[in-house]
DNA sequence: ACTTTGACTTGCA
DNA sequence: ATGCAAGCCAAAG
């Protein structure tokens, strides 16, 4: 099981209208530093079949959309979470409502 | 094979 | 509060 695998199932458990950060994924699979593999991961799932991966309910640990940049549209990410009925305070979610901490992987 | 960069986070000044 | 540096693992040049 690599790290990546971890990662993408992990983002695939995100409920829907919940967000989580990279800093909480890469703690789950024991990386406490490594939340630069996450964006590794969803950039890798962005461009592969992986579409079942919801990356765009993976935020920063201020809540801002920085992964906005790598879809289709800068602003396709935020209307996907309001879409799911994500609150947003000023252009960050509001992890206080919507934050999900995921499970630890063992 | 080595160096640089990346959808990040934390620590120190 | 702002700015610079370190650390994590992987991919690209």
């Amino acid at each position: 099981m690599d790290l990546y695998d971890q990662i993408h199932n992990i983002v695939r458990a995100i409920p829907p209208g919940k967000v989580t950060t990279y800093g909480h994924i890469a703690a789950a699979i024991g990386a406490r530093s490594g939340a630069r593999l996450v964006g590794w991961a969803l950039n890798a799932v962005a461009h592969s079949d992986r579409l079942d991966i919801p990356c765009h309910r993976v935020v920063n640990r201020l809540g801002e959309l920085s992964g906005r940049m790598h879809f289709e549209t800068p602003f396709v990410m935020r209307e996907r979470l309001e879409a799911e009925d994500v609150r947003f305070v000023g252009d960050a979610v509001d992890l206080s409502r919507h934050l999900w901490i995921p499970p630890m992987q063992g």
